[in-house]
RNA sequence: GGCGACGUGGCCAAGCGGCUAAGGCAAGGGUCUGCAAAACCCUGAUCAUGGGUUCAAAUCCCAUCGUCGCCUCCA
């Protein structure tokens, strides 16, 4: 069983072999702190923390990495509208970010670096660029000189002469080439800025992902990761720092998911067209937006609507189907039953494995865990003791778990729950003497609101809907 | 204009050269139930279009149509 994971870099899928065995040095690029978070910035987050449980339980020992960017010109633009601090404001998003990816139930990574706090290694970094010739300053900036990496563009598979036809930002004429882009920049008066070999500056945006990439999982990394809207030009000049510094291959596996789009276009600040986590989460589950994306290929644009989150809502509750327990009259499989219970779950399992190592195939990974549900309720309905039910349940909930899906029912009006059960036991005396109508309309009315009730032989059972 | 991705049943979507084209949602029929719900059983696609390669293609090549992303410090 070899784990294949597709390279940006080489477009194929290649097998996975880390640096150091047992071991994966992976580098996420985070959010730019400027506005609240999105839910396709959680969509990359998701993502890796997808992949990062999967590497886990493949056994590898993950170290994460994902910065914040929170030194940049539309935070300091934005600060500069509302009166504020400019790290203040990042932080306070920052902070906003981690609890949307606690609520999202989001592994946290090993290190969340920022660039405000490498700012040492960045000039360290851009200062040995300038001396081996990679970079040249001019007038408080410092300039990467992209003519003297020979292979720039072989990430995103552009070639310089094309990029230079089709460059429609107004160039600045000083530089030694339309493409060269910053590693610092010179502060104007009254923005946040480090004393630097230049003068008052801060880092460019590429520079600060190189340094911290350096200074906190060293020269070479596993896997490097981000949304597709990051191949260019980031990542492609996080290539050209890093690897024109230490003359090594910078990360072996680059690995990027597609964008989310709401209805058509893709979803972005700067189009407006977005949903923010908080709005996400203050409507529907964490799971929900999780199986959204494991229903689909990670790589691929992924479509958003109404529709395919309560197709996700319901797919759930099917999943959450399987781990009911036996039913309490229960009188045992026959050995048919176990036998064909246990093929499905050893069928299930290998399938499950097989699906995730062919890069991360989340979406045929849970067709193997549909085709558990079925064996397991068919078992139940077959009279399967809790005995013989367990050892697929714990299955269900290995796998479902390193897909990082809770499967926990949607908690809310917690107050109301006395109340509920105090209408659902009058309701279980109406039936009992067979007031039919009157039990009816107090399941109708209970739905209304939100509450389903579901009658068994052992009683009514209920739930939010 | 350049680079790239994609078009599979009503919807979301796996599969990417060869077993009966996964799975979920929705729909229809049935079992169970006072009735429902849930669960279980059963039912449907030849893969955008047109060529081509091959013993064999949804899977490879070409063209056409359509959609989307990047080329702008957007995950």
């Amino acid at each position: 069983m070899t784990l294949k994971i597709y390279n940006t870099l080489t477009r194929k899928k290649e097998v996975f072999e880390t640096i150091e065995p047992g071991k994966v040095r992976m580098y996420v690029c985070g959010p730019t702190v400027y506005d609240k978070a999105h839910i396709g910035h959680a969509m990359s987050a998701l993502v890796f923390d997808i992949i990062r449980r999967y590497l886990e339980y493949r056994g590898y020992e993950v170290k994460h990495a994902m910065n914040f960017t929170d030194v940049d010109d539309k935070i300091i633009k934005r600060a500069q509208a509302l009166g504020k601090d400019p790290f203040e404001l990042a932080e306070m998003y920052i902070a906003e970010f981690e609890k949307n990816l606690q609520d999202l139930n989001v592994l946290p990574p090993t290190v969340k670096p920022r660039a405000s706090r490498e700012i040492d290694q960045i000039i360290q970094m851009v200062q040995a660029l300038v001396e081996k010739g990679f970079a040249y300053p001019l007038n408080g900036d410092v300039y990467f000189r992209v003519r003297k990496d020979e292979d720039y563009g072989k990430l995103s598979g552009r070639r310089l002469e094309e990029m230079q036809a089709g460059a429609r930002i107004e160039v600045d004429e000083r530089k030694e080439d339309p493409m060269d882009f910053a590693l610092w920049k010179a502060a104007k008066p009254g923005e946040p800025a480090w004393d630097s070999p230049w003068g008052a500056g801060r880092p460019g945006w590429h520079i600060e992902c190189s340094a911290m990439n350096l200074h906190h999982l060293g020269e070479q990394i596993d896997i490097h990761g981000g949304g597709n809207d990051l191949i260019f030009p980031h990542h492609e000049n996080e290539i050209a720092q890093t690897e024109s510094l230490t003359g090594k291959p910078f990360a072996r596996y680059w690995v990027h998911n597609g964008m989310l789009q709401l209805g058509e276009v893709k979803m972005s600040k700067s189009l407006g067209n977005l949903i923010t986590i908080e709005e996400y989460l203050s409507e529907h589950s964490a799971d929900s937006l999780r199986y959204i994306i494991l229903n689909a290929s990670y790589r691929s644009p992924l479509i958003y609507s109404d529709e395919v989150v309560a197709q996700a809502e319901k797919a759930l509750e099917r999943l959450r189907s399987a781990l009911r327990p036996a039913l309490p009259e229960a009188k045992g499989l026959s050995e048919e039953g176990k036998r064909a219970l246990q093929q499905q779950v050893e069928a299930s399992k290998a399938g499950f494995v097989e699906a995730m190592d062919d890069d991360f195939n989340t979406a045929g990974a849970l067709s193997h865990i549909f085709e558990l549900v079925r064996a397991v309720n068919q078992a139940r309905a077959d009279g399967a003791l809790p005995a013989e039910l367990e050892g697929a349940q714990a299955l269900m909930r290995e796998l479902t778990g390193t897909l990082g899906l809770t499967l926990q029912e949607a908690q809310k009006g917690g107050d109301a729950d006395p109340f509920i059960q105090l209408l659902v036991d009058l309701r279980l005396e109406l039936r009992k003497q067979k007031l039919y109508a009157l039990a009816d309309t107090v399941r109708n009315r209970l739905a209304e609101l939100g509450v389903i009730l579901e009658d068994t032989r052992e009683g009514t059972t209920w739930r939010w809907s």
